[in-house]
DNA sequence: TATCAATCGGATTGCCCTATCCGGTTTCCG
DNA sequence: CGGAAACCGGATAGGGCAATCCGATTGATA
């Protein structure tokens, strides 16, 4: 319980001792390049060498990726939940809701990491979740609003936004190097299939419960495309 | 139907030793289930100790893993060309479109490794990449005639099969094991973006070349969620 | 059945990753 | 300014993967 060695942040508010603190923010910096190029799959390692610190340092400071994950993606975050908040400020929900999706595709677009981030839950990471269901919140709002004016197919269900989510991923992966804008035209092409009136029944989404689980996987990779490494 | 050795392109079909042919078809097996299981991201050393046999028989039998995805996924890919031959006898062209298109999903949520193969291009792969073409070409033609009779939109473009399958993927990734039927109501809703007529203007596909340089990211590791390794 | 080449597979090399240890260094505060 | 606590980061242990080497083994043939 005597913690010989450091790793004691828990209660987070301890202040740093001026180089920690300047080595946090490099870290922090390198995490942002690292993890928006190559995705949560990242390893520490080259953030590491990317921040310039020693791997030890690294570890010291965040123990646990998730913790660095949410140190990094807490801002981008806001970002996401600022979206939601103007979504709902438009005086015509349906518009809101096509320009908040179309925001948020983007920015999966934008940084591979975030892409991760937004279809994986971090259980530990609480700042990371509250914003999440911050967004989640103001979703539901959003889509009863929207299909309130009728624009928006009655069984539109918030779990389709995490499909939504997932299938950009899937498409971001694969083509964000070669055709980076190839997204665009399938975020078009959900979007004209949310429109009322439906054209036709739809299976079941998956249950929540099962939605949830799904997004706990492990860490992530980015599947869909064959890649270089993996476990056994 | 065929000779008694059994993939017969290469010109040196020299036969083997029956103890080097019982353990290809053991490598051949063991990947099927190893790659089904874990996308082409596996690594050959697994699919070695599923099967096994030492590593030195698996690089000796099979030098490069483009070539282990070959001799596996030929037959899966011939069941995928037939699909499409089913879909342009239907007499009717968006009926069989439809059916071909939830076909082929099926088959990438049944099989993680195959789902790779339909977003990657293996330029050494003769065998594959032939019946790739074949499979393309026959659905321009089922889309071309699916357009004639109304039903599909005009603006629909053949990559966007690929994209559909793009987003397929990253929806099967990240949801085959908590909710592995998430990716049917996916597939629903992009069959009813893709009816006529169109709700609106789609933003320009991607070039022909850029996807196809798009497939052919060196290895397959699945992106779309964060994983446990990755090099810097 | 004996012989020789083809084949087998364990061992090895080289590289990357996670995680922890620990001696040397820097910061902070009295 | 001086010392102790906090911090740094190289080194290391333990594990995985790709790829190659080579002595032991086995199949095919005369």
């Amino acid at each position: 319980m005597n913690p010989p060695s450091e790793h004691r942040d828990a209660p987070a508010d301890q202040r740093l001792r001026s180089d920690a603190e300047r080595n946090r923010e490099r870290i922090i910096a390198a995490a942002r390049t690292v993890f928006a190029r190559d995705g949560l799959g990242a390893s520490m390692a080259s953030v590491a060498r990317q921040a310039g610190v020693g791997i030890a340092t690294m570890f010291r400071r965040f123990p646990t990726k998730e913790e660095l994950v949410e140190a990094v993606f807490c801002d981008r975050m806001d970002a996401y939940v600022d979206a939601v908040a103007v979504a709902l400020d438009d005086p015509d929900p349906w518009h809101g809701f096509t320009v908040y999706i179309e925001a948020a595709c983007a920015m999966q677009a934008a940084d591979y990491g975030f892409a991760d981030v937004l279809t994986t839950t971090f259980p530990t990471a609480k700042a990371l979740e509250k914003r999440r269901n911050e967004a989640y919140e103001g979703m539901v709002e959003l889509i009863s609003r929207a299909k309130a004016t009728g624009r928006l197919r009655e069984d539109f269900e918030s779990s389709d936004l995490v499909l939504l989510h997932m299938a950009n991923a899937g498409v971001i992966n694969a083509t964000s190097d070669a055709a980076p804008d190839s997204w665009r035209r399938v975020v078009a092409l959900f979007l004209q299939s949310f429109e009322a009136p439906a054209r036709g029944p739809l299976p079941a989404s998956p249950e929540h419960d099962a939605l949830y689980k799904a997004m706990l996987r492990t860490t992530p990779t980015d599947p869909g495309a064959p890649e270089p490494n993996k476990s056994d």
